[in-house]
DNA sequence: GCGACAG
DNA sequence: ATCTTGTCGC
């Protein structure tokens, strides 16, 4: 099986710095909670074709809002060393109200006791979002830092713009 | 035993 | 994630 990864660089503005996409093999199956096991290698592959030096990576996924506290963002931070948040689309693990129906609003994600994410209203009358820390990040950062990178859409944009390229080269005879 | 379950 | 019909809102 083969993969289609993509990465692209921004500045803290959302101006478009670089982008970089790669086909790789994939050999672990999709398994609830080892999601890093099946993409990791793809994100390597792709990853080491950015000539510049990111200082923050935004990952599709959980990061610390994780079954064993240890999601694909973090997973990526701690290889990388470098700081990272997880942005994920759906729950995965932990308890949460539901934000008010504002941009900006959120609620903390718990599980037990323990505060491990929170739910993010990125956009009025969508679903919200799933943020929690990677890596070197701490939780209230990377909230501000999910809602910076979010403008018309409820995807931060350097997410979408990634998702949406995926789905362009895919179509395109290669 | 039953339901839930990132991408 | 992917596939797929219908529907809603700008």
């Amino acid at each position: 099986m083969t993969a289609l990864a993509v990465a692209c660089v921004f500045d803290r503005s959302l101006n478009l710095l670089e982008k970089r996409s790669e086909i790789s093999r994939v050999a672990f199956p999709y398994v609830t909670g080892l999601l890093a096991f099946r993409e990791i290698p793809s994100i390597f592959c792709v990853l080491r074709k950015i000539k510049i030096e990111p200082d923050l990576f935004l990952c599709d996924g959980h990061g610390y809002c994780h079954p064993r506290r240890f999601g694909i963002a973090c997973h990526l931070g701690v290889v990388l060393n470098k700081p990272s948040i997880g942005c994920a689309k759906s729950r995965l693990v932990g308890k949460y109200k539901e934000p008010a129906n504002k941009r900006g609003s959120f609620e903390y994600i718990f599980d037990s006791d323990e505060k491990i994410g929170a739910c993010i209203r990125t956009k009025v009358g969508s679903k919200p979002i799933f943020v929690s820390v990677g890596h070197k990040v701490t939780l209230n950062d990377a909230i501000k830092v999910s809602l910076n990178l979010t403008t018309k859409f409820r995807i931060p944009e350097p997410l979408r713009i990634a998702d949406l390229l995926t789905k362009q080269l895919k179509h395109l005879p290669f």
